[in-house]
DNA sequence: ATGGTAGACGCTCTA
């Protein structure tokens, strides 16, 4: 089973490059699809209902919105979680397939300023992910939590720890908050699969960092311990990213087969 | 010198 984990930077801007690179590639089962900027209403679901997807979408106007599609189908769609750091905005969606729990997140950028309200506000949605987390990990052995998480773990999941220290995506408080949720029994995927492997996930538009590689690890396929023993591969695909036409997200998407 | 781009929306915010 393939899974994917995509902040696309606006699903309407970048159907046709999400379609086309789906085309493109070896089936990917479980698309988890990041920052769609649109309505419910308005995601483009009819054209990843043709290639085979069954969509779950949690979104809201002009900001975040999350969506799953799957071609394995799911069940028990969850997009409230009675936590009002968590439900304040649509950053959110859970679903079951088969024995698996998939939870997609959008996490709160926050500013490198930690007095800025929107610092406390990632701290606070992190506090409480971690509550919710815990108690789902309690009840179910297979879990997979994906999505962009806005914070980059360690030096070697940024291009240069220099230039990012006291940056937003890796001030200390920020990393400790993620380290937090690893320890309640998530496993970063990709970091175990290679520990010394420096791959990026998001490269920013302003200075055209893609084109030296001058990016962040911010994209994560986090999963339970019985699942990390079944992650095959995972890797950052580059072919949606490395591109002037048509328009690229900031971001790439990171791809883990999973044995079924 | 506090830059630069991108997207949604509507004269600005978020990232």
């Amino acid at each position: 089973m393939k899974i994917a984990t995509f902040n696309v930077n606006s699903i309407r801007a970048r159907e046709e490059l999400t379609i086309e690179w789906l085309e493109k590639k070896n089936p990917i089962d479980i698309l988890c699809l990041q920052e769609l900027k649109c309505e419910e209403t308005k995601f483009p679901k009819e054209s990843f209902e043709r290639l085979g997807y069954k969509i779950a979408v949690n979104s809201q106007k002009r900001y975040n919105g999350v969506a799953i599609c799957s071609k394995r189908g799911f069940e028990r769609v969850k997009k409230i979680f009675d936590i009002p750091v968590l439900d304040e905005q649509k950053r959110l969606i859970e679903v079951q397939i088969g024995d698996i729990i998939i939870l997609n997140i959008y996490a709160p950028h926050g500013e490198s300023d930690e007095n800025d309200p929107k610092h406390k506000f990632k701290m606070d949605f992190y506090d409480a992910l971690k509550k919710y987390v815990s108690a789902l990990l309690h009840m179910n052995e297979r879990v997979i939590l994906t999505g962009d998480m806005n914070v980059a773990l360690a030096n070697i999941d940024v291009y240069d720890a220099k230039v990012f220290e006291n940056r937003v995506g890796f001030l200390e408080s920020e990393k400790q908050k993620l380290r937090e949720l690893l320890k309640i029994g998530l496993f970063d995927c990709f970091r175990e699969k290679y520990p010394d492997k420096k791959a990026f996930t998001w490269w920013d538009y302003r200075t055209a960092a893609i084109w030296r590689d001058e990016g962040m690890r911010i994209d994560y396929i986090l999963s339970s311990a019985k699942l990390l023993k079944k992650c095959i591969e995972i890797n950052v695909d580059l072919w949606t990213r490395r591109r002037r036409s048509p328009t690229p997200s900031d971001h790439a998407p990171l791809v883990a087969e999973i044995a079924d």
